[in-house]
DNA sequence: AATAGTGTATACTGTATGTGTACACTAAAC
DNA sequence: GTTTAGTGTACACATACAGTATACACTATT
């Protein structure tokens, strides 16, 4: 599996980066149905964090149904179908995460210039993969 | 001021939603220098929350230089150069949340189609901006 | 059986979040 | 000038959250 990226001194709980980058693997299908994830001591050795840190992410994802997690055997992706149609609120959420998103970049010195471009370039990404 | 969404059974705490807030109307201009900001009193009411979560929201902006906050005088709106250049790490953190977020919103059944549009609907708007 | 390797459960500590309350500063009324 | 109403500030508190330590239970292999 790709290595996982955890910033130990950000705002966003340790937990919640390791849900939020295996689910980008996920999502974009480079984690595949029937793989097997790492066991969440080797995770946490190479993140230097606790396991049952590592066990919390894996219990999220298993909620969403992304994974199959088995005591004394492992965690493996599970093939998932889309479960809801996206509503109109769920996308609105998405547009004022988004804005909040990129104020906050912007608030930071990025410009508005650079930023189109990149959600420009997400968004063609996005179109080839729908 | 426009008025604030708040959820308060979001994951992400109260005063954080009104940083993300106020802030999305600052770089966006819709809250110009020289504005006088509510009292963190009359907020919190609105909100139905306590004013000294408001009041943290309004120092982090203060620190972040976006206020001028003034002890029994309320809080305006400072003019605010752009404070760094942006580099290239922070673009990259950017594109990483980014990531984070779209695949956040596509677990939950949006499709890669509709927020490709959305994306590109945000990028010219940024771009006008520019 | 025994063992090694997996996830689970629970108690514990430090930190973050939100509130209650008293305070200090400013401006306007008098 | 003093008073008063309105503002943000400081700090203690209750509670929930994040992360760790440790013992446990399940599975597969030997």
């Amino acid at each position: 599996m790709a290595r996982l990226q955890i910033n130990l001194d950000s705002e966003v709980p340790v937990y919640r980066q390791i849900v939020d980058g295996i689910r980008i693997l996920l999502v974009e299908g480079k984690l595949a149905p029937g793989s097997e994830l790492p066991p969440v001591r080797r995770i946490a050795l190479d993140l230097g964090i606790h396991f049952n840190t590592v066990a919390e992410a894996y219990r999220i994802l298993a909620d969403e149904g992304w994974l199959d997690l088995r005591h004394g055997r492992g965690a493996t992706v599970l093939r998932r179908d889309t479960p809801l149609a996206a509503n109109a609120g769920r996308v609105q959420e998405f547009r004022h995460r988004l804005r909040a998103l990129i104020a906050e970049i912007r608030s930071q010195g990025a410009s508005a210039a650079k930023l189109s471009a990149e959600l420009r370039s997400l968004a063609d990404e996005l179109k080839h993969e729908a």
